[in-house]
DNA sequence: TGAACTGCTTAATCATTGTTAAACATCATG
DNA sequence: CATGATGTTTAACAATGATTAAGCAGTTCA
């Protein structure tokens, strides 16, 4: 299997791949894999070989906390095309695993190839790295939101953040997307009790801002949400540009 | 002015540099410059032809909010050794500004100079990839953090990181460090109050677990500070190995 | 010396969020 | 169809943190 093209879109919508490039991206060996929900795609320890690509459904990074082992943090989300434990690549270790939340299929890439590819492609290089540097934005996006947007605005950023994202790659339009996301599994990622969450859930749907039935999840009024949770995109990096 | 040696102590801590690595980094040329308390090193905006890296004090990231100007989140703090805003090589801009906290002074690398280090030295360029990952990796522990300790122990995780990021460049020894922050400026960092800030610094200092007077810091008892923090180190990532 | 300024400390009150418990809806299964 | 399991919704109450206000300590500077 090859990478997805979700993952060349992703690049393409920040710079132009060489045909050297997308021909490297192409033809780079990967293993497919599938994962039910709850699975654990990527365990957290000091040693992996490979990094994982998101092909369909949405997958997390989890932090299990010391001395309190049912208790944990979410602290990011991965939609399709996002190259989800590449950091896994430079760094020693992770310090977190990376589980499936829904059904979740995947492409891995030895890490063998990724270093070959820096020896030899430094533009893909720059281009693997602005990913990583994007995932860092949008942690510090989720600090700034945890800091300063409580309980149906937090939610809000949360919503408009995937819908963009998603977006971006293609894989959502017209307001409509889908979030298999327990109201337990939202607690874990905004950092507030599953009971506070559904009041924002509510929230926002008194506000007439969404309607959310199942995992599928409708932003009726974007001005309002985004205004609500003062979403400004420009961390996302959306910008074509010579890298 | 060549590139400081607690940044190649930085790199040295996690994996060995080559001859010809190390004359790269003590042969690049750089710009020095000091700053003021409260001035701006780097500007928000979406466009910069050069990186700072801290030779002495210390910086932080900072996020002002659409619609509220007064406030502002901090999303990252810098010692000697950091590279500051690296990301902005890699990324079309920075989303947020760089400040001084106290007197800074910083080195200014060209980012010419490390589009020419991305071509011909890929292990020195998968290092500095890892530079901005341990960022990363600090800004998702900030995220664990905040979701899963209250005030004080909040605090106490965030003063373990900084004398564990002093030391490991030996920047700081024997548990006492010097720390040039107003309760205004913890209270933009972990997203409290700043009289919140005050009861937290008071509960620790009434634990007997540390010393605080002006900016200088003593940590009493490492043991109690890291077990009331359940702080871990291992996203630090100092362990040194090939990369 | 003393006024003005800045930052630290404390208290009182209020808002937000967590906890516990229970009702309710949906779905798979015997 | 009844049952149990899972997840959502709601309410009552407790804990945590924000806000406002005011006192205090150290500096700067006239």
């Amino acid at each position: 299997m090859a990478i997805t093209e979700y993952f060349i879109r992703f690049l393409q919508r920040r710079d132009t791949l060489s045909p050297r490039d997308l021909e490297w991206l192409r033809a780079v060996p990967t293993q497919h894999a599938s994962f039910a929900p709850g699975e654990v795609i990527v365990p957290a320890d000091r040693s992996a070989n490979r990094s994982c690509m998101m092909l369909r459904g949405l997958s997390a990074r989890s932090h299990s906390l010391v001395g309190r082992p049912k208790e944990r943090v979410i602290t990011a989300l991965h939609v399709p095309g996002d190259f989800v434990d590449l950091h896994g690549f430079v760094l020693a270790g992770l310090e977190h695993a990376v589980i499936a939340v829904g059904s979740v299929e995947v492409e891995f890439i030895d890490h063998f190839e990724l270093v070959e590819m820096t020896e030899n492609f430094p533009h893909l290089t720059r281009l693997l790295w602005m990913a990583t540097l994007i995932d860092a934005a949008i942690h510090r996006q989720w600090l700034v939101a945890a800091a300063s947007l409580r309980s149906s605005a937090h939610l809000a950023h949360l919503l408009c953040e995937i819908y963009t994202r998603l977006n971006a790659v293609g894989a959502a339009s017209d307001y409509q997307f889908s979030l298999n996301l327990l109201q337990r599994e939202l607690a874990d990622i905004l950092g507030y009790s599953p009971i506070h969450v559904n009041r924002a859930v509510r929230d926002l749907r008194d506000r007439n801002l969404i309607r959310w039935s199942g995992a599928d999840i409708t932003i009726l009024d974007w001005q309002g949400l985004a205004s609500l949770a003062r979403f400004d995109p420009t961390y996302l990096d959306l910008e074509r540009q010579s890298r």
